[in-house]
RNA sequence: GCGCCCGUAGCUCAGCCGGAUAGAGCGUCGGCCUCCGGAGCCGAAGGUCACAGGUUCGAAUCCUGUCGGGCGCGCCA
């Protein structure tokens, strides 16, 4: 992926005008007309409001101020310098002054070719010139199947980094694996109880425990693999163990206390065997379910990994030489108030165990050392409060490098009839992603998952995404895609056929309001998404196919006939249909959703 | 109490590295139409951009404060 190609963008007239205008200042800067030092950089806009013009440019407005000139005479003289150019039909001053840019009818037309020759790569550009840039996105616990939240930042990390790729970076997708950490071995704890409550030894179910049904399928495997083999006594499990909550303890003492309880019983190998079924099992859960949701990694960094080498240690000895860990009160804190953070975090609890937070910046500097360029984390809005100590660690690692990005995503709620599902995770009101993908299907769910920017809290309405009508926004942009595929086979049906290059070569047929507006919509794609791809923001796309592409679409669709007798003009249009479906297709592949021939 | 995010049309949301008369879909109201692909097409009404200051030639957009909503503030993971 390195080394895109430059585009030649010298028929994309945006580009034409600014080219226009930057000749016509550098001749008047030359002729001493303007007293600038720096040569300015030049704007040009498509006109929000198309009455005002086509395209418009500020530059007379921006460059009063330093030229010392009342704005509208600076945009005479910049005119009076414009070289002509036949695809702009006249230009204007206009309100404070701008200036407008009327293009001549066809002007946009050649956009037509470079969209067939392009290909599925139109859009793409080189803005990441090849540099390497990492996303790590849901790296949920493997406690569980993954829920609608996860899907959130499934479908976000997915789609920004393939605008990331499709923009000239080297991306690598990661998911962390949190498969470290006591809830790891409350999930094996889970496992086991249901194991040997299978065998008739049954152990009252701890109130902190997994209850969810997965558990009692990973127990199946378990009795697959084990047979017998690491059954126990409820007795003897049960034994002398602190109360549990319900019995007016304390859940936490009480889970801790059956997790070493088993440990013992089973010893560490036994344990380790029942770890690593449950361990495998969500793990494998997990990736198959994101596979199928469209969702693929390059890489599956296991926490435990950084257990087994020497990683937490030598990162904490780093930081300490560095002077950013210190020792107070018996623990160690890693000094994140000098990086902004409200306070300085521990490190190395006093009892000798390292936090979560340790593994976490043992984890990112592994990131670092494997030489990305940047580093994005995509993470849930409930941890926002993390993100100033982890950003401190990075800049402590990097001496003060800023190469981590955090996407906060918000909460997703889900609407069904109008109501709002309820959404704990206790047993029973828990709904999984795979639920939500086998209801309203994976395109719904990734179209309408980033639908929204991640910083808005999203309402997902299941019944519009399910709905096979025009309102659904999935559907109206898919059925443009169809639409199209029907176009060319009805041509086929009635014995017709395109001749693609006489269409390119009468494109200048085309010009009804509608083909220009369709025309300038997809000229506008490349910026669309260096834009997505610069801010993260892979919901620009999804209002782009709509409100920009599919709608012109269905508008020309809706008020001309394509396949028409005169056959330059059918050919020609046939090429803008052909265009369309391109630009739906390459916008569509970088959300995750298909776009089907027909529906 | 402190911190982060958000307050735009009746509803759901775009627009936010400052630019002209703030947009879309749904809903509402009024007309057409049944045509390559199926309730479709065209149009209208509807907004002190939460509020108050500030910066600027120009602010929904940047800064400060207030109010409202969400989330987070462990030697938990």
């Amino acid at each position: 992926m390195v080394g895109l190609p430059n585009i030649d963008r010298s028929h994309v007239v945006k580009d034409v005008v600014a080219d226009l205008l930057q000749r016509a200042l550098d001749a008047l800067i030359a002729e001493g007309k303007l007293p600038l030092t720096e040569r300015p950089a030049i704007r040009v806009e498509h006109a929000r409001d198309r009455g005002h013009a086509d395209l418009a440019s500020n530059v007379a407005l921006t460059l009063a101020k330093p030229a010392r000139r009342p704005p509208r005479e600076l945009a005479e003289e910049i005119v009076a310098a414009l070289p002509g150019d036949d695809r702009i039909d006249r230009i204007e001053i206009a309100g404070p002054g701008f200036i407008n840019f009327f293009l001549a009818t066809g002007a946009r037309n050649a956009i037509v070719r470079t969209i067939l020759e392009a290909g599925a790569t139109y859009g793409h550009s080189d803005a990441g010139a090849g540099r390497s840039i990492q996303v790590e996105f849901v790296s949920a616990n493997p406690t569980g199947p993954l829920h609608v939240g996860h899907g959130r930042g499934a479908a976000l990390g997915a789609s920004v980094a393939n605008l990331l790729a499709a923009t000239g970076w080297r991306v690598e997708r990661e998911y962390y694996v949190n498969d470290a950490g006591r809830q790891m071995d409350i999930l094996a704890l889970s496992v086991w109880l249901r194991y040997i409550e299978a065998h008739g030894e049954a152990v009252a179910f701890p109130a902190n425990g997994y209850h969810g049904a997965y558990v009692r399928q990973i127990a199946g495997a378990l009795q697959a693999k084990e047979g017998d083999g690491l059954v126990h006594a409820a007795a003897s499990v049960a034994h002398e163990l602190p109360p549990d909550a319900g019995d007016g303890g304390d859940a936490e003492a009480h889970i801790d206390a059956l997790v070493e309880r088993a440990r013992t019983l089973l010893g560490d190998d036994g344990w380790e065997r029942v770890f690593e079924t449950g361990r495998h099992a969500m793990v494998e859960n997990i990736r198959q379910d994101l596979a199928e949701f469209g969702v693929v990694y390059d890489r599956w960094f296991a926490e435990r990994g950084l257990y087994t080498g020497d990683a937490v240690e030598r990162t904490l000895e780093r930081l300490r030489r560095s002077g950013h860990v210190y020792s107070h009160d018996g623990a160690e804190w890693f000094r994140a108030s000098a990086y902004g953070d409200e306070k300085d975090r521990v490190v190395v609890r006093d009892n000798g165990q390292t936090t979560y937070f340790a593994s976490d910046i043992a984890y990112h500097l592994d990131k670092l050392e494997r030489g990305f360029d940047r580093l994005i984390n995509v993470w849930g809005a409930d941890h926002h409060g993390y993100v100033a100590r982890m950003q401190g660690a990075l800049r402590a690692l990097t001496d003060g490098d800023d190469r981590l990005e955090i996407l906060l995503v918000q909460f997703a709620t889900l609407y069904r009839g109008g109501e709002k599902i309820p959404m704990s995770t206790r047993a029973g009101e828990f709904v999984t992603l795979r639920e939500l993908r086998e209801e309203v299907g994976n395109d719904a769910a990734r179209f309408f998952y980033v639908l929204r920017r991640c910083d808005q809290h999203l309402e997902f309405d299941l019944d519009l995404a399910k709905a096979e009508s025009q309102d659904n926004p999935v559907y109206y942009i898919q059925y443009a895609h169809a639409r199209i595929a029907s176009v060319f086979s009805q041509l086929e049906a009635r014995a017709g056929t395109w001749d693609r290059g006489r269409g390119l070569a009468h494109l200048d047929r085309l010009g009804t309001h509608h083909e220009t507006e369709l025309l300038a919509a997809l000229e506008r794609f490349p910026e669309v998404i260096a834009q997505a791809a610069a801010n993260r923001e892979p919901h620009r796309i999804c209002y782009y196919l709509l409100e920009d592409v599919a709608n012109a679409f269905h508008t020309w669709y809706n008020a001309e006939t394509f396949l028409v007798t005169d056959e330059t003009l059918r050919d020609a249009r046939l090429a803008l249909v052909a265009a369309t479906g391109q630009v739906i297709r390459n916008g569509l592949e970088l959300i995750g959703v298909s776009a089907p021939e027909s529906m």
